[in-house]
DNA sequence: GTTAGCACTCTGTCGAGGCGAGTGCTAATT
DNA sequence: AATTAGCACTCGCCTCGACAGAGTGCTAAC
């Protein structure tokens, strides 16, 4: 896809994917003599950029105004043309001292994270904590509620806790209760909850023909407490300030992009794909794409602990975002909260 | 405040307000002689309308249009001429099936209440969880994370789960803290979290002089734990729905209004406020107000069981928003989830 | 290969004019 | 005394045409 341009050309899209990503406005070949020193005039600005455009990296609005990037444009410019600096020490000290999680909980962590990406960036953070099967086991308590049933509590090595409600046996004591968490606690001990979910399977075949009453009720309890997948959390910060945005200022526009914010399958659906990569992901929205992220481009990153849970966390704007300052932000972010988690745990 | 009207001069109002409510546009004295048969001419009508308008209940947006309820008015119509039927054993039925909550945990509850109601009413639901220091102590559980960091879970006899991270003494074993669990589920059981609170903080008093270590630490452990109140959790829903009315149709009034439902510190203190009373509330959004609500109304009622863990649900949509529709959903929901919440306990 | 010049195209704005809806006032009617 | 018909007036909104501004593509000259 990378198809070669010569040096002038990638001059001349560099300043205008940058002129535009200022303005948002359309970018004429004179605004481009003005603003870069490129010692060329208008006319032949013209022509490299009517050359750019037969190459879908450019497009015009109609006849008479300036020309924009397409998303095959931005897409070229992030590939080829942005150079992403590091950070400098100063730089990581103040994005650091950003984030305060001190005693914080999951849940907190993870809404703080938005929160912080979503205020640096002046866009919208995204943040999907690590799902519930990406797990490691730490330990599993019964309370009983009432009358068959009962609330159970998972609690994983990073320190997420999940609780469900499920129906169980009537005539359950608290105290067969207490023995049943006993057993699986020493049972399931650092396994993953695939490992877990598959032992459960198959050793309720297993155990359906013996008679060891009280490992049976432990099994068939932790196989229904553990069993769905649930639904992934995902906080979204600072949805407003994308509509600051002129692409959004239409109230058509400001209410797709709402709409798209409040869905959060869809969101999950996005940031999960990038969960199978590594390193910081971008996605370019286009009409094209299946997914509709209209105008939007999406940063990702993953984050983890060593225990393997793996959680996704980013920052969504228009296409035409500030990439250079939105990479390192989300890139950082992600390993602060790997460091974060991890320490939880030791 | 209620000044007294006459009949005809409460039939125009009413009138005008339905009217209103229908079409969100300015009623005129002629469109009121059309779609009702008062047996009077526009003229007629148009000098009540000028009497209401010198008592504060309508205003024109300029000379020559219709006329507008004032929040004032729709508050004269809510007071005194909408009348609320009672729901049909049918409505109430298709109602309670909307909902299901089976199996769920008090989260998803919350959130599916909200999505419901807003479904149901086409605005936008809102439910705020009960608050962690009005639930009953049921159980404590300590989970020893890495050195001196230590989870928390708290579990209120409403189901209600919340967890927390706290430090300790880095020496402490994990036998210590399930002896010191056992001693504060035998101690707290049954006492509200003020009360807990109250209780730690003086025997944490009277315990610095002796010298019974375990039950130092078992008392410094829980009061940092119960200490903080929990932020409420607050859950909104189908936000996008009130993009579509016509009140909101130009991008400030969507960018104020989207910014005011994704503050949720606000929307925390007007739920906070319906608390204190009983049954459904309504409160009426105007620039007056000190609370920012423009252009919005918000109708309200309570939950909670029989252990006094209350939480608050509601809708919140124009003021020009059907009240006739949605007082009864509201009411039939928060009784629907007292019942259930009461259920869960038993 | 580059550029100056020019005709052309398209958009946004501005003001004039007409239309429609609605009002307030007055005088006539019941 | 209450009601109503009639009328002049006021606004907001829509359309239309004119116009300025920005930008392009093409051609011919450098």
């Amino acid at each position: 896809m990378a198809e070669t341009l010569n040096e002038r050309s990638q001059n001349i899209l560099e300043a205008i994917v940058e002129d535009y990503i200022a303005s948002a406005e359309p970018v004429g070949s004179r605004a481009i003599t003005r603003r870069h020193s490129f010692n060329l005039s208008p006319a032949s600005i013209r022509n490299v950029m009517a050359d750019l455009e037969d190459m879908g990296l450019l497009c015009s609005p109609h006849t008479s105004a300036g020309r924009i990037p397409t998303a095959k444009g931005f897409q070229y410019y992030i590939d080829s043309l942005l150079e992403i600096r590091d950070l400098s020490s100063r730089e990581r000290e103040t994005l650091q001292s950003s984030y305060r999680f001190q005693g914080m909980k999951m849940e907190d962590i993870m809404q703080e994270v938005g929160r912080v990406m979503s205020g640096l960036s002046q866009y919208t953070g995204l943040v999907m904590a690590p799902k519930f099967s990406s797990t490691v086991f730490r330990q599993i308590e019964f309370i009983r509620l009432s009358e068959g049933r009962v609330l159970v509590i998972y609690v994983s090595e990073s320190g997420l806790v999940q609780n469900k409600i499920i129906t169980a046996d009537a005539g359950l004591t608290n105290q067969q209760l207490e023995q049943i968490s006993n057993y699986l606690n020493k049972e399931l001990n650092g396994l993953s909850i695939q490992e877990v979910r598959a032992k459960l399977s198959s050793e309720l075949q297993e155990e359906r023909v013996r008679f060891d009453q009280l490992k049976k009720q432990a099994l068939s309890l932790s196989h229904a407490a553990l069993q769905d997948e649930v639904e992934n959390q995902i906080y979204v910060s600072g949805a407003s300030l994308m509509l600051e945005q002129p692409e959004f200022s239409s109230p058509q526009q400001m209410k797709k992009l709402i709409q798209t914010l409040e869905s959060k399958s869809l969101l999950i659906e996005l940031l999960d794909r990038s969960q199978s990569a590594q390193g910081v992901q971008i996605f370019i929205g286009s009409e094209s794409s299946q997914i509709d992220l209209d105008g939007c481009s999406l940063i990702t990153s993953n984050f983890s602990n060593q225990k393997g849970a793996i959680g996704t966390l980013g920052v969504i704007g228009p296409v035409r975002m500030n990439y250079s300052k939105v990479i390192p932000i989300v890139d950082f972010t992600a390993q602060l909260v790997s460091r974060v988690l991890g320490r939880e745990i030791e």
